[in-house]
DNA sequence: ATGATGACATCTT
DNA sequence: AAAGATGCCATCA
């Protein structure tokens, strides 16, 4: 491990590159940030953050498609509300299609957003 | 300081 | 296919 504040800050970067209309991993995003073994950690940071911060996370789910780890969180359901404002198509359980919403392209800062 | 917990993932029964 | 065990490490009690 390089650095606690360091490993945040990269998640933090590369979630908010997430493209609209896309889901990715936790483990994606460890694994991106150059931590393939702490898609953990990843929580953890999300759930570190503000509840005013303008960061989607929203847009990390777990590996199996479902949002929140034990189907009902502190704010599953408003998570799975804000995918659904972004056109995602959410079943009551909090599943979705990953192989239709994950995102499989480049983590590169926004080309015009 | 030690031990338990957790917005997960992956391997092994 | 489904359930249990292990790895990981920051945060909390």
């Amino acid at each position: 491990m390089q650095d606690a504040r360091a490993f945040r800050e990269a998640v933090l970067a590369l979630v908010g590159m997430i493209p609209v209309g896309h889901v990715v991993t936790y483990g994606q995003i460890a694994r991106v940030a150059g931590y393939p073994r702490r898609p953990r950690q990843v929580g953890m940071v999300l759930k570190g953050l503000p509840e005013d911060t303008t960061l989607p996370w929203h847009r990390v789910v777990n590996a199996q498609g479902l949002v929140p780890s034990r189907g009902r969180f502190w704010g599953a359901l408003l998570q799975i509300q804000r995918l659904r404002d972004e056109g995602l198509e959410v079943a009551e359980d909090g599943t979705l299609d990953l192989e239709r919403y994950q995102w499989r392209g480049e983590f590169t800062p926004w080309p015009q957003l």
